[in-house]
DNA sequence: ATTCTGACA
DNA sequence: TGTCAGAA
């Protein structure tokens, strides 16, 4: 189907990712391949999670709303990674 | 039916 | 980023 649980959390395939984000699978893909969310996978199904939906979510507003590409979402990514901030509240106090 | 990878008139 | 082919 398109849903399946692990631990009572729910985890969804890449269809229904998509939808919930309102963007092409192809996207959730590349966002992947960019190292920005890593999905659950299980026989090579990519399964995501409600926080990598929210964690796709914020990519968006960074793209959106700092008119960032890609590229600019890696490199804050990175840079986050490098000094060690969490990346959730780096990437809220990006958007304030 | 659904997803995966790789490729691009 | 979208779309299509070929395989699983």
């Amino acid at each position: 189907m398109f849903m399946m649980f692990e631990r009572r959390k729910p985890l969804f395939t890449i269809s229904v990712a998509a939808e919930m984000l309102d963007c092409h699978p192809r996207t959730l893909r590349i966002y992947e391949e960019e190292g920005l969310v890593h999905p659950h996978r299980r026989n090579n199904i990519r399964y995501y999670s409600q926080d990598d939906i929210e964690t796709i979510k914020k990519i968006c507003e960074l793209m959106d709303e700092l008119s960032l590409n890609l590229s600019g979402v890696r490199a804050l990514f990175k840079a986050a990674n490098k000094f060690h901030i969490r990346l959730e509240r780096f990437i809220d106090e990006m958007l304030e």
